[in-house]
DNA sequence: CGTCTATTTGAATGTACTCAAAAGCGGTGG
DNA sequence: CCACCGCTTTTGAGTACATTCAAATAGACG
């Protein structure tokens, strides 16, 4: 259940609490007191998520924020012939949610599945929206964290504007090498916008380049 | 230098200060003490931007962040061929600039320029992060100003990955039939990620289906 | 070991691009 | 006011990038 091996699980049981990777991740940017860290803590709900499983189908309706504490998420949508789209791949200290659907509460478009064994802790919606009354510091964190996935998602909207599929992969494969080796090819290139038989072509024409 | 006639602009100049649309633009989101806009409003500098002048060009360093008064702007790339890319169009009541490069102050890669005659009222980065501690408030703004952001973001990346340029052109003038009818078709066709001749064909055909 | 899915390969096809030329349109100056 | 200039839009022919379909091969998992 975890991306850690076993020994190395055990060794971070004695060492650290569960929730001080999200701790860490949230002293980031902002600091809380110890009382304000319990608070929060006690609003998240720790959920194991096997490989494959989802934690949100179409049409569910996502009150769920989720970190990922341990292993890998995507979410993708399907269009009108049932093809997958991957949105995107979350790693180990990410948070992942359908944002649009989360935040206006409406039925979800996407799906989240597990890419390996992982283990998430989830806010629900109306924890989020008291979070911001009982600490207004979190107002400053998601901003913060909106701010990245915005300006993110930005650059992801230029690179398929303005290169074609093999630069596209190229830059993947650079920004996101952890993920690369995660997941399928067929996955890659329904992040890229391409057919995986097609991206099959361009690891072949790279190879013969180098 | 107004995007409203002549007669309309000397009627608002009666009714109300230049700063009023700003702060209802605020007030949707967060409301402030009439101390607290007046020092918001002290951080502004009102800007005329006539039509095709840029308020920003690559490599520059990008540390304004723009409300748009009246008119309407763009942003876009260039790639390595010289080819423009249309990363947003901005409309009235529209917040811009090279997010990215704003809030990492490095040099731009982008261009913003007016499309038509234009008024923005831009923040310094400087007073942008100095804002938040002076009022703490407006962390919650920008919150939901960049979650907007981000969303929409997400929304045009589904797009382009489940739509076709015929499908992508059709929801672009249903979602944005202010903007369709400013720009050229080049920039629409930059901003869909096509050739303005593949536009004029798609063009063509959605005629003779009606 | 067998089944299921991912990946590779190739041929035929389609969507969108390039290049070039003509037509349309808007702004400017004589 | 009209003529001209530059830029946008249209049109068409030829091309390229990427897809579809089909079949073979390789890998993963129970």
């Amino acid at each position: 259940m975890s991306a850690h091996p076993y020994f190395l699980n055990l060794y971070l049981r004695h060492t650290m609490e569960i929730h001080d990777l999200i701790l860490q991740n949230i002293a980031k940017h902002i600091s809380l007191s110890p009382e304000e860290e319990d608070h929060f803590i006690s609003l998240l709900v720790y959920k194991e998520v096997p490989k494959k499983t989802t934690i949100l189908t179409e049409d569910q309706t996502c009150n769920q924020l989720s970190y990922i504490h341990s292993g890998a998420l995507r979410s993708y949508c399907l269009d009108k012939n049932g093809k997958e789209s991957t949105i995107m791949f979350a790693m180990v200290d990410w948070w992942l949610t359908d944002m649009y659907c989360f935040l206006n509460e409406s039925p979800s478009m996407t799906f989240i599945e597990a890419i390996e064994d992982s283990c998430v802790l989830s806010l629900h919606k109306k924890h989020f929206d008291q979070l911001f009354t009982t600490i207004p510091k979190f107002e400053r964190f998601f901003r913060i964290l909106m701010q990245n996935a915005y300006t993110r998602e930005q650059l992801r909207t230029i690179e398929t504007l303005t290169l074609d599929a093999e630069e596209r992969y190229a830059r993947f494969i650079n920004k996101y090498p952890q993920i690369a080796g995660k997941v399928t090819q067929k996955q890659i290139a329904s992040y890229l916008g391409i057919t995986p038989e097609f991206l099959s072509v361009i690891r072949k024409r790279d190879l013969h380049r180098k």
